[in-house]
DNA sequence: AAGATGAACAACCGCCATGTG
DNA sequence: TCACATGGCGGTTGTTCATCT
């Protein structure tokens, strides 16, 4: 994989060193990435950025793979199970975001991050006697009833098992990335692998 | 209806660890 | 042993969208 990698990319006209991308991915670089991907598999992704026609850094390509088109990536709905367990490996660990994202199936440490950041730690500071259970109940009250824009309909239907459940099957997914996208993303990823699934690829 | 504000999230940046020649 | 390339991680920023006034 890695070899062929290499090999692609020695075949790669060097007149490709555009300038390099920055900013929101495209629908079209996605499929690239995830097309490429699928037939090459990860790795090297410098040489994977490069052999796939894609004017991004390797870092980036892995960053978008691993955050958001990763055929086994869940997000938004974070369940009370999560966000207990995410709260007590916090506290245990500290800001260790991929050793706990670990341990949430599913789960990118990017969004554990952000998670934390914008629903954990606005409590942390509010409150001068931080409780952890407490916090879990009043952010749990908060999001069911509010009509934040991550959890409108599937936020009432908590999915206790997702926090014990290792996803393996795209199709197992929930539905996610597609109608909160902007509009160069008005599209689902689900759709994609369950095209790749349909074709036998 | 329009502007202001805040929340949520995607993506980038910089640093560090590790692998390789 | 050293230098360089790459990957991984945590922190931060920018953008979008929803809600409030």
């Amino acid at each position: 994989m890695v070899e062929e990698a290499n090999r692609m990319d020695k075949s790669i006209n060097s007149s490709q060193e555009t300038e390099v991308r920055k900013g929101p991915w495209t629908m079209e670089e996605d499929l690239i990435l995830i097309n490429y991907i699928a037939n090459h598999g990860e790795g090297v992704w410098n040489n994977l950025a490069r052999s796939a026609g894609l004017n991004r850094t390797g870092k980036s390509c892995r960053l978008r793979w691993l955050n958001y088109l990763r055929p086994d990536v869940r997000r938004g709905n974070i369940t009370p199970e999560e966000q207990l367990l995410i709260m007590d490996l916090h506290a245990r660990w500290g800001n260790r975001w991929s050793k706990i994202a670990k341990q949430l199936p599913g789960r990118t440490d990017n969004e554990i991050k952000n998670y934390w950041r914008t629903r954990i730690q606005k409590k942390v500071k509010q409150g001068e006697s931080f409780d952890y259970q407490q916090a879990m109940v009043t952010d749990e009250t908060s999001t069911s009833n509010s009509t934040s824009q991550t959890n409108s309909v599937e936020d009432v239907g908590l999915q206790p098992s997702y926090a014990q459940t290792q996803v393996t099957n795209p199709d197992a997914l929930p539905p996610h990335f597609s109608s909160t996208e902007s509009s160069d993303n008005f599209w689902s990823v689900e759709d994609f692998w369950s095209m790749q699934q349909f074709n036998g690829d």
